[in-house]
DNA sequence: CGATTGACTGAACAATCGTTCACATGAACG
DNA sequence: CGTTCATGTGAACGATTGTTCAGTCAATCG
């Protein structure tokens, strides 16, 4: 019994309880699966943690804090607006590419699944619309030489941030215009003063 | 009885169900209520809809049809790239805002919601921090005349496009240096030729 | 009028899942 | 050695949910 401390196993069901949110989300993620994972029975985990809740919350917890002081450092020594947005957008998505499981854990709950083919198959379908007007700019030369993959991919999840932002019901829903206006012309100044 | 057809019948299951897996996701949707939304038994339910897993996909399908519909119209009469990329990404959000229903259909099984009230404290910090970077590039003229606001949430939403968007085990993931690269100088060219 | 048809009902069933708690075990202590 | 402490167990409980199916009722038909 000794060999088990009360930081290393709270520790185990922490790192099992990642994996199973990760994989199945928090609806389909079950106590079973997780005490599993952790080597532990089902019943040990209450001695940890107050609930199902509670273990989902403690990881989300640690995620968004590495993920603030990541940022603050990338940021520290940059001045520069352009260069300081840069660094955010930038450190932002490494730590997400690096943590994939992270991200999953804050998604694919049963229903995510739901028609995932049907989905897929019609989001690539807009994608390939996107691209197919960027590389049409590109060839008459009113965009810029930019990868109209990469144009369009970026494109894309600008308008599934939108939706996905409506859907938590908050504010942060761009006007159309604003959004377009900005995908055309950019941040940066064009009139060199 | 003769007051209810098959087709007033299933209208109602499929309206009722929109509400109610709008209101509580696929997973917190249960038959139980969407029958009482009906003004049917459960068992009524089952006679027109083999389970649960049809209702809601015969929802999806229709909304995705009516999407590409509208979209196709929107693009019908447009050559110019930047004009029809404007179009595209309107009708998308447009679009989004007038069916907000369909949207949450989509979206209470994202997992999103848990941990909802730590997760919104947090993107609105994250958000604040874009609109400073921005509103300072704007003050010293090197970022146009732009509304900071906007734009901070045009940027939020484009990460926050590539988290959902590696969540669903897509390959439609922008590069940083890309991202960062069209929001600084946007798709239209800048050299005149 | 009895039989048939069409539309519907809701209790029951089987399965699942978060949580509890009486019990177990080994180590340390006096 | 008996007692206490620390760590852990897993069957059972209560609640919930998708689905089924024997039964009901009204309208129509012959």
């Amino acid at each position: 019994m000794n060999e088990r401390s009360r930081e290393s196993t709270r520790q185990r069901i922490l790192s099992a309880s990642q994996k199973v949110f990760a994989e199945h989300g928090y609806t389909g993620a079950n106590m079973r699966l997780i005490a599993q994972g952790a080597a532990v029975s089902v019943g040990c985990v209450y001695l940890y943690f107050k609930c199902k809740d509670e273990l989902y919350l403690t990881l989300l917890e640690s995620w968004m804090n590495e993920l603030d002081a990541r940022t603050t450092d990338a940021l520290e020594n940059i001045v520069e607006p352009a260069e300081a947005l840069a660094a955010f957008i930038t450190t932002g998505i490494v730590y997400a590419r690096e943590h994939k499981e992270m991200v999953l854990l804050q998604g694919r709950d049963l229903g995510f699944a739901r028609g995932l083919e049907m989905k897929q198959q019609f989001l690539r379908k807009r994608r390939s619309l996107i691209e197919d007007i960027v590389r049409k700019g590109v060839a008459t030369g009113i965009f810029c030489d930019c990868d109209p993959g990469e144009a369009a991919k970026l494109i894309f999840c600008s308008m599934r941030g939108f939706i996905v932002t409506m859907m938590m019901g908050e504010e942060a829903l761009y006007s159309p215009e604003a959004g377009v206006e900005l995908l055309l012309n950019g941040l940066l100044r064009r009139d060199t003063p």
